[in-house]
DNA sequence: AACGCAAATGATTGCGCTATCATTTATCTT
DNA sequence: AAGATAAATGATAGCGCAATCATTTGCGTT
């Protein structure tokens, strides 16, 4: 095997390579893309020449001669939420096992941001994208459209989903959540939520509608900030709802476990007993919830599940499984504990 | 201005919105590209037929003809882990706001699965690498340095970094927790730990030796796990060192916060006293620590910064500015609370 | 041993874009 | 107003690889 004298700044291609192991170029693509279809002997030559070399193919001019990137795109809207890196998890953990890369943006919650990054993983002209939720501009939505990549929305269960859709009802499991703690007894039931994102919203509408099927919705028992969720702003919210209420809530739905334990450790600050005076339920089921004392009611969903059900629908999609389900309810189910249970 | 009839199966390329705008493909190039070397007028005539269209360049052929990917390539080694998604969340707020993208992989804590996620990265031809910490293979350095591509490692002061280093002193830190819980007159301190990275285990090495300078240290009051860190595990490690060390212990250093939140919440149920009967002491300030009761003292940690301040360096560096500091450190502060304070 | 067929290997071309250099047009100088 | 310079636009080639088709080699059959 002769090895072509490499100079140190060029960067090596398959030719350097083909050289090295005295074959032709399209022979060492083989040996990197379908080996099978190289014999044996050669592809041992070729193999020892190339980790010699430590050559490393170049993706871009891979993806543009074969027209195939193994590029998926996934847009979520904060890193800093357990939420979504659980589900980016379960994505990562897919797609590490086959040979898809995956490229992440960070929308910030703001469509006008995720138009900008869609863009941006669109000329990465991508296999399938896995998108949060449906509140794309309309602008973003045909881009999509127009490209004809396959798209997995995920979160929230929609009802024109562009193509494949996982999540569950928020709307339902925020109602569910006010009939459980009506049959716990509780029954001037408060909300808090931050952030109000459309998966929020929805939560606070089911739990609106519940309270009004039971005719027990009042306007001053809801109590949110733009603001992004944290515990301290849970604890914020807890006193304001507290105040706007004058102390008579006895129950209070939080939109996430973040303000749920804010308004749990600030009200053992002030004092008040729970699930004795009051009430509390959270939402997602972080693992923090389980473990506080008083444990922390909640609504579990399957994110890492989540993640991992949108991306093996991306893979069966590309390997050309078109009949399978393109929407998946997840489900949830509310974790009945210590903070909404009377003793 | 002349529409070819577009087959909508083909997708579009720079020439089909040359010849929708009357122009040369380079001029269109130009229009994306350097738009101040194009006249005023053609340029919008040029963006109208790019918009019309719907014309998102192909990134690969650019990059191919350019050599400039515009991919920065990051290399995490948990999603799971706040700590990590925060300097990733700095990271992605810095270089949203640039040109480049972030092409993020999972190493799963794996030096194996990290040469290989690092190979799938540089055949991306990235612009520059972000990657945690110093335990790559010798391989996976050699596949860098040969690459000649710009490198952070970030997390941890390394004694030879590969290029550039952000981080902080782990050795230390876990050395000064010590030396607080002492100055508040704990003496039997023991240390729980999980996962066992690199850097717990500095943490774990400053632990012992500030012990073994006040000759205060006694090797089972230690008390570790290789499995994945939580607020579970945090419990399990806890009820663990109780009995390696016949309750003696009445402090625990926490190689970090969910660990010892775990601890606090089974000392409640146990009802050991924190901070009376117990000293517990966490590390990385998660905002939980914050707000819990008794607040958790807590080793603070810039990770945001530290993100950001590894995107800052990449992108001076890749602006050609060769003499700016190649060695940051981003030091830490303990953050003393109600948890390691005898009332 | 001659033939046919399959398996293995190679030569050519083009993916979509931008670097480079060439050409044209506008603007300035005295 | 002629020449010089700058600004705007275009023509050509090639980035590194894989699709396609062509050629060679190996192997079994009778």
């Amino acid at each position: 095997m002769k090895v072509a004298k490499q100079n140190a700044d060029k960067k090596l291609t398959l030719i350097d390579v083909a050289i090295a192991a005295g074959v032709s170029a399209i022979t060492v693509s083989r040996v990197i893309n379908q080996p099978e279809k190289v014999s044996e002997s050669l592809r041992q030559q070729v193999q020892k020449a190339i980790d010699l070399l430590g050559y490393i193919p170049n993706q871009y001019a891979s993806s543009l001669a074969s027209s195939k990137s193994n590029v998926i795109g996934v847009a979520i809207p904060s890193l800093s939420n357990t939420v979504f890196t659980d589900v980016l998890r379960g994505i990562y953990d897919v797609m590490g096992t086959t040979g898809y890369k995956v490229l992440l943006v960070d929308t910030h919650y703001s469509p006008l941001e995720e138009e900008k990054m869609i863009r941006t993983l669109l000329s990465q002209t991508p296999e399938a994208l896995i998108i949060t939720g449906g509140d794309q501009t309309r602008t973003c939505q045909n881009l999509i459209q127009k490209s004809r990549v396959p798209v997995v929305q995920i979160m929230e269960l929609l009802n024109e989903p562009l193509d494949m859709n996982v999540g569950f009802s928020h709307w339902q499991a925020g109602y569910d959540v006010v009939k459980h703690l009506l049959d716990e007894g509780y029954s001037r039931i408060g909300f808090i939520g931050a952030r109000m994102d459309p998966r929020v919203q929805q939560r606070m509408q089911g739990f609106k509608k519940a309270l009004e099927d039971a005719d027990k919705f009042h306007k001053n028992f809801i109590m949110t900030t733009p603001e992004p969720s944290s515990i301290s702003v849970g604890g914020e919210l807890f006193k304001s709802l507290l105040a706007s209420t004058n102390g008579t809530v006895d129950a209070v739905f939080c939109a996430n476990d973040d303000l749920a334990l804010g308004a749990l450790f600030e009200s053992q600050r002030m004092n008040i007993n729970v699930p004795n005076d009051l009430a509390l339920c959270g939402f997602n089921d972080i693992e923090a919830s389980r473990f506080v004392n008083p444990s922390l009611t909640s609504v579990q969903v399957g994110r890492y599940e989540m993640g991992v059900k949108a991306a093996e629908m991306v893979i069966a999609r590309l390997n050309g499984n078109t009949d399978d389900a393109k929407v998946v309810d997840m489900g949830y189910q509310i974790k009945k504990r210590q903070s909404t249970s009377h003793e």
